[in-house]
DNA sequence: CCGCTCCCTCAAAGCGCTTTGGGTGATGAG
DNA sequence: CTCATCACCCAAAGCGCTTTGAGGGAGCGG
């Protein structure tokens, strides 16, 4: 008995819902079969531009939308791209990650793509791709968070499905497809501002240790500093997540040295924010005593510039990368293969007030 | 009868190499028909329960998963619920929903659940939830960020497709399901505490005044200074959005006043982040010349904790609402009608060092 | 031993779309 | 006048699942 209203409910819900037409009826009122309607909406070249014509008006008039589920059996394709999110309980959910999907579904959301999100342990995220791909209902895999030679790109190689990677790997072949930033140039460039200011010795509050981009920030500040016969010190760098929290514990730590730094570089305005805390604490001047940059990922809630002393920044918009990532993916999953394989995006320097000569 | 078993085994380890496996070759495997198969996994009475286990046991090791298209199309459920996620490009994206979408993730990749995220302007969420409704594409809608009669309640009402509010509007029957927190409670504590230690003109960093949220929190507030013979000076209110931003524009128009507050309740530990932030630039020692609470919705990357005075809060995870209420909806879709429809939480008041008595 | 429930299981009919493999009439060439 | 060639269009066969309506066998009373 339950169960026979719960059917009806269902069958119910489904009326409702299908106010729409669908082809049978659409084709029946256009005195057409199935086949040429479908052909005419798909873009198929058999068709008369006058029927096509005629079609695509009576899809207008009766509000005709295609049902997805149905496309999806017949197609094989899945009208989804899977996501990975690095989350756990009682663990720490990245901000960025917020910010990135914005992006990523403004695009998405264009084309009628769905997202799978699969929460995962960041521990387990190969097998958490695994499952999503074998689960069958995504046509394409998004990853990020890259790693040193990180196992999930010969996975994704070996699944054959269509993937594209936030970031890059170190130590293995980038034959992938990936959209990154130039992490090494930009802090680089950083450094180099800093080094022209006078500073000599400069700080670096980084992202965890494992990540790609934090290998490539690191190197990039050692490559300027070795530009200038300067090498960076092991107790001038920090891996830590980057929150606010550690940002604050960082810089007590640096600001305890026995010889302080003059400069530091953060991985993040989130770090950025608890390194200011540590500094106005310990009654330091932010580009006067202590010069600083940060990366920006361009989140809209803590814009660089509205830091008490506006912020000397790396920016790259995390947001644009998301939205870039749906359209190369999604142009990958309908087999239009005309965008690049491989982008790498330069980060804009951009200098305020949180820099400044070294002291002396 | 062995012999058979081994067979199947031989069979079933072939399958399962050479790719997914469906109900009809499962079926086969079993000698059994498509229906039975089926019914035994989707926990119809009708199966023997040796049967049943049979074949939960060939499930396992063919690896076989139903092809969710297929689901879909003969169901008529879409196997997703809808977000609206409220950005649009030059708008700020709001970092409360990152983290409540953790919650809701995790809990709806459970069930194999996807999400369709329809990004919108916020002031457009109307006509996207119908839009979502009509595509037909997802079984439940969720909705957030609610006003003042909120005419998106009656349109989902009109539509009739299972839905969750997360918050409350005003001004309209609550005859709708929702998870709210008591907001006007929470703020009424918070103020009664303030009064308690003395403070007598307290302000109030607000959200936006169209949000419901908001306007139950300044009634919290009204409520308590009412029982204390005060009340709320309207030039000691500010609506904004919950950023960094106007959270130190806000706090330092406050501060700019003649009569200025002792205390000020902050609508969120983003808005703190700025209000401390003027605080300090004027030389104000937190707990002690001004009291400062906040709401704490438990973002991971601001923990009030770890503020450079810890700060007091009325704190309520926003993770776990995202993750009730993805359960909340999923039952209703299963027509699993167990779950109360409505659901008030209770903030909790948590004394930390940011609030002291009011100086005199 | 018959007949009659219960259980359990089955074959087959959809769900709405895409796609294959023809057809048909008009056109132009031979 | 015939035949190949197009340009259009169609009927029907799936896609993999759920669900209906019906059948077969075991157990029981008569």
């Amino acid at each position: 008995m339950k169960a026979a209203l719960e059917r009806e409910d269902f069958k119910a819900l489904r009326i409702a819902k299908a106010g729409n037409v669908n082809l049978k009826q659409l084709s029946q009122l256009l005195g057409l079969s199935q086949t040429t309607v479908s052909r005419a909406l798909n873009g198929y070249p058999e068709v008369n531009a006058e029927t096509r014509e005629r079609v695509l008006d009576a899809v207008r008039r009766t509000g005709y939308r295609p049902n997805r589920a149905a496309q999806r059996l017949a197609t094989g394709r899945a009208g989804s791209i899977g996501l990975v999110m690095p989350t756990a309980d009682g663990h720490d959910s990245d901000v960025h990650f917020g910010e990135f999907l914005a992006g990523l579904g403004d695009e998405a959301v264009r084309h009628d793509f769905h997202f799978v999100i699969n929460p995962s342990h960041p521990d387990d995220e190969e097998a958490t791709c695994k499952r999503l791909v074998a689960s069958g209902n995504i046509d394409a895999l998004f990853i990020a968070y890259m790693r040193e030679k990180d196992p999930r790109v010969a996975l994704l190689k070996s699944l054959s499905i269509p993937f594209i990677v936030h970031g890059r790997s170190i130590g293995i072949p980038t034959d992938y497809p990936y959209l990154d930033i130039d992490n090494t140039g930009a802090f680089h460039d950083a450094t180099k501002l800093l080094v022209q200011l006078g500073h000599r010795r400069i700080a670096l509050l980084n992202g965890p240790a494992h990540f790609a981009f934090a290998i490539r920030r690191k190197k990039g500040m050692e490559a300027a500093l070795a530009e200038a016969g300067l090498r960076l010190d092991e107790s001038c760098v920090q891996h830590t997540p980057m929150t606010d929290e550690h940002g604050f514990a960082g810089m007590k730590r640096f600001l305890e040295l026995p010889e302080r730094p003059t400069a530091i570089l953060c991985s993040s305005t989130v770090l950025a924010l608890g390194a200011v805390r540590a500094l106005n604490q310990a009654g330091l001047r932010i580009g006067a005593d202590v010069s600083l940059i940060a990366h920006d990922d361009v989140l809209p809630m803590l814009k660089p510039e509205n830091f008490s002393v506006p912020l000397t920044t790396t920016r790259s918009s995390l947001r644009s990368a998301g939205s870039r990532i749906a359209k190369r993916l999604i142009s990958r999953i309908l087999n239009l293969e005309t965008l690049p394989e491989q982008e790498l995006w330069k980060a804009e320097l951009i200098v305020r007030a949180s820099t400044g000569p070294a002291p002396r």
